[in-house]
DNA sequence: TCAAAGCATCGAAGCGCTTCGACGAAGCGC
DNA sequence: GCGCTTCGTCGAAGCGCTTCGATGCTTTGA
């Protein structure tokens, strides 16, 4: 490989004006630009990455940690994250994958000490992560993709919860429903503090009291076994229940087969709404699901910008102006056959 | 951050001690070793990753490609992606995702000569594929994911279709089954060079005419509504057909829509057998379906390891013994309740 | 008993860049 | 026409490591 001394004793000019050409932070005059670039590209130059981290201490990756899931990645989550590789790359940056979770904080501290990436990404944050504090106070720069339960003045990006689940509920509101019940996720999740779980419950709970509407909210293990088991206690709990919203991609078929078996055709005689949801999973079902699908790749992108701002402020050590509240996205609505309006009988 | 000279001079022995005393590239006394690491705590030590790099000439760093897909990653895609990253960091490497197709044979070797990695994980590989010929000629070491149509002496990992293939229509005919047909990804797919798309047909097809049956394939786009049409075209070509195997996903709910809307019962009246599949689809259909699981982890961490093993040998100038053929992993069965024996009827 | 061999350590030479200060030449206002 | 700034370029000083050769010491084996 030429090296950039290789380059400049070719176009006759010294080392660091070809890197000047490069990087533009001198002025260089069009002609010597003209000389170090042919001279570049009969070498086949490539300037080499670890000098330059090293020289210029900065190493343009951003890490993306991701809890080390024995059955990969979910759907927005896939979607999320080559989202985030894209636009780090347009970027001029590259994205490295961490596969470290909200236990290991000091791991991902020390990667990040190391210099193998000027800013990170956190995934699957929790109302209260020890991760925040740990790169709070190594100076880590980072963004979150969720939101502890306090968000001071960190950056993160989420999907707006509260804004999600008050659409799926006016959405069956509007279709005549008045009982309607919320599939959540696991109480695993719950009890470790997952926000998706406990802020789309509350988000869910509010919507429907401020209807007046009494809300029936269950959490349920992501297998469609627990799905149809949950979607049973749910008849039970309220056995004039016309609609149901799902959060619980897997569990959300299961309580479908015991609709089905009770004899409920959907959507003439129950809906099925399902929210926060991937492409394609709708598709999978029959009838197709109505869904409401995650952002994910906007929070890809939106992540990685959000945290390139942040680099930009450290950098130059500016005032933090720039560190911003919370992004929120919602949901959309995709429609599909899974919902109608309330059965006249059951009115 | 503390330095290695920081650590030298606290612990009163030379930057080159502390260095041996790290990488154990000599021995060190276990006094030393003592004082320095006392060192090394005190000052919250933490190697400089570019400074290694720069010095060692190794980033440590691995790449993975992956298709720039609008709608992120599939199942499998996202869990060979999780075990890959894994396995990397249990062996003190990093991955790095690059969103960059087959038709970016030079972006990728640039970076790689730029020693932004060490080595490349080319995933979706084509038979025809021009990133083979960039990066061999540019002596980039890299692992395929797939394989090309001639697999010379190039280090690949992939599923084996012949055997997955074989399998499931051995499955099927031991059910009694015979007017099997297939149910394959897209023309698309084919047209492109897509390894999965022809040489699951072809194994498909030997093993049909293995027994004297007769094939019936079929390509197929990646959705419902294709999933459907392509169902109803192979129940015209052959009206006897009691079973299908599908590789296709999504479409694979349009086919059992249609099968449904014909009035046949799964599988009493017909039997679906999916191939290559992610976890948790199966599970999406009602009845589950009986699948043939992708082995996605595996294929991730052995993509991981002959690249390593790769690494090793270029780095040590070592002959190519090293270099291995294409390792090979079949699908695995998963019982579900789509697949039954042949209907006594038709038999 | 003595050379050969191994141990433990040091100093120095890079790795290939970025970036700072300096300096001559040219352009500017007045 | 004289100081001043701006332009274009150079040389040199690092960035924080790895690694090579050298140097005293201590063990060995015959």
């Amino acid at each position: 490989m030429a090296t950039m001394q290789d380059v400049a004793r070719l176009a006759n000019v010294s080392l660091s004006t070809v890197s000047y050409a490069l990087s533009e932070a001198r002025p260089v005059s069009a002609a010597t630009k003209v000389r170090i670039e042919a001279a570049m590209a009969e070498l086949g130059f490539q300037r080499n990455a670890a000098a330059r981290s090293l020289a210029s201490r900065r190493s343009h990756v951003l890490a993306l940690t991701f809890p080390a899931m024995q059955q990969g990645l979910g759907g927005t989550v896939s979607e999320f994250v080559a989202s985030a590789a894209q636009t780090a790359r347009q970027h001029g940056y590259q994205l490295v994958l961490w596969p470290l979770g909200a236990n290991e904080p000091r791991e991902i501290r020390d990667l990040a000490q190391q210099g193998q990436a000027d800013g990170v990404l956190l995934m699957e944050v929790l109302l209260e992560d020890p991760r925040v504090e740990a790169l709070s106070a190594a100076g880590v720069p980072f963004t979150m993709i969720g939101r502890t339960a306090q968000v001071t003045n960190l950056s993160s990006v989420d999907i707006d919860f509260a804004r999600t689940t008050e659409d799926a509920v006016a959405y069956l509101v509007d279709l005549g429903h008045e009982r309607i019940g919320f599939l959540n996720h696991s109480q695993a999740s719950r009890d470790e503090g997952y926000g998706p779980t406990i802020r789309a419950d509350d988000g869910y709970s509010a919507a429907m009291r401020r209807r007046g509407l009494e809300p029936h909210s269950i959490l349920c293990d992501e297998n469609p076994a627990a799905g149809r088991v949950a979607m049973a206690e749910l008849m039970a709990r309220e056995p004039a229940l016309t609609a149901v919203i799902a959060m619980n991609e897997i569990a959300t078929f299961g309580a479908l087969a015991e609709l089905q078996a009770r004899g409920l055709q959907i959507p003439r005689d129950f809906s099925v709404l399902a929210i926060v949801t991937s492409p394609g999973v709708g598709a999978m079902s029959n009838p197709p699901l109505t869904t409401m699908h995650a952002p994910g790749a906007e929070l890809g992108r939106l992540g990685v910008e959000s945290l390139l701002a942040l680099l930009r402020v450290d950098g130059t050590h500016v005032d933090g102006t720039h560190v911003a509240g919370p992004v929120l996205l919602p949901c959309h609505l995709e429609p599909g056959a899974s919902t109608g309006p309330v059965p006249s009988e059951r009115r």
